[in-house]
DNA sequence: GGCTTATGCGCAG
DNA sequence: TGCGCCTAAGCCA
C-alpha cells in the first residue's frame, strides 16, 4: 500500500533491521545485479524516506533508490531465509532479518547527488520534521489548478497518495475541483495538521486510518466491517455523514470520490 | 482457479 | 492520453 506512511514505515523498519551494520544484497531476479554487487558487504548507514522515495545509504557514499511504484512490495523472513519466489528485484540479508523486493518502479544505485536531485523534484513531505509546509501554501494559493489535482502532485507536497487525497478532502469539507486560489490560509493549515496527525497514525498502524470514531458507529476496531474510508472506493454508495451517493470521476489519471453534499 | 482492480509514475507519441 | 511495469488482494465461481 505505498503512500508516503508505507515508506516512512519501511525506512524505520530498514533501519532497525539492516541499519549500522553490513548488509549482503543480491538480485535473485538479475536486474539489479551489478549495483547489488557493488553494495553488497558494506554497513547500511541509513535508511531514509521522503515522500513515496526510500534511500538505503550506505558507507561509501553509495545509495540505493527505491520507489514501490503501484505494486512494489517488500516482504521480510527470519534468517534462514527460503528460496527466492517471483520476481525479487533485490534480497538484503542482514543479522536476523532478510527482505525481498519485488515490482518496484525504481530501484537503482545513486550518490549522495543524485539523493539531492530527486529530493530537489519532490514537495514538502508531512511525516519529515524538516517539512515547510510555506513553500506549498505558496504554491497552492497561487494556483487555478483544483485542489484534488495539487494534492497529487509530488513537486508540491510528497507522499500524498490517491486515497488520502479523496479522504482528506472530504474530513475538511472542500469540494476537490476547487482551485488552490479558492481555498483560505486557515483552511490549508488544517489540512497540513490533519495529514501530518493522519499519516503519523498510518505509519504507526501500517495502514491508512482515516474514519473518527464517531462515524464509524461504534463498530470495534477488529470488525470485519468497520468502514475504512467515508468516500475512497465508495462511487454509488451513500455518504456515511448524509446519505448523498458519493461520485467519481478521473482526475490527473487516478479516480477521484467526493460526497457532492457534504463538500463544497 | 481465473479475472479485475489498484494506494504511482515515467515515457512514447 | 494511454501504456508498461509484472505484484497481490479481493471477488467470483
Amino acid at each position: 500500500m505505498p503512500e508516503g506512511h508505507t515508506l516512512h514505515r519501511l525506512a524505520r523498519l530498514h533501519q532497525q533491521r539492516f541499519g549500522r551494520a553490513p548488509v549482503v544484497v543480491s538480485s535473485p531476479q538479475g536486474r539489479f545485479a551489478d549495483a547489488a554487487a557493488a553494495v553488497s558487504g558494506r554497513v547500511l548507514r541509513k535508511a531514509d524516506a521522503w515522500g513515496k522515495h526510500l534511500f538505503h545509504h550506505y558507507d561509501g557514499g553509495a545509495v540505493v533508490h527505491v520507489h514501490l511504484g503501484l505494486y512494489g512490495t517488500f516482504t521480510e523472513q527470519p534468517l534462514p531465509m527460503t528460496a527466492p519466489v517471483g520476481q525479487v528485484r533485490m534480497r538484503m540479508l542482514g543479522a536476523e532479518f532478510g527482505t525481498d523486493l519485488r515490482g518496484p518502479t525504481v530501484c537503482e544505485l545513486i550518490d549522495e547527488g543524485g539523493v539531492d536531485d530527486v529530493v530537489a523534484r519532490l514537495g514538502a513531505d508531512p511525516l519529515r520534521r524538516d517539512a515547510d509546509p510555506g513553500l506549498a501554501w505558496a504554491r497552492i494559493s497561487k494556483s487555478r489548478r483544483s485542489i484534488g489535482s495539487m494534492l497529487m502532485d509530488q513537486t508540491v507536497i510528497a507522499g500524498v497518495g490517491n486515497v488520502y487525497r479523496s479522504e482528506l478532502l472530504f474530513r475538511h469539507r472542500i469540494e476537490p475541483h476547487r482551485p488552490g486560489t479558492q481555498l483560505t490560509e486557515a483552511e490549508f493549515a488544517e489540512l497540513w495538521a490533519d495529514l501530518v496527525a493522519l499519516m503519523k497514525v498510518g505509519v504507526r498502524r501500517g495502514k491508512i486510518v482515516v474514519v473518527r470514531p464517531e462515524d464509524d458507529h461504534g463498530a470495534p476496531s477488529y470488525a470485519a466491517d468497520r468502514p475504512r474510508t467515508y468516500v475512497y472506493r465508495r462511487a454509488g454508495e451513500a455518504c456515511r455523514v448524509c446519505g448523498a451517493t458519493i461520485r467519481t470521476e478521473v482526475m490527473e489519471g487516478r479516480n477521484l470520490f467526493w460526497c457532492p453534499d457534504c463538500q463544497v
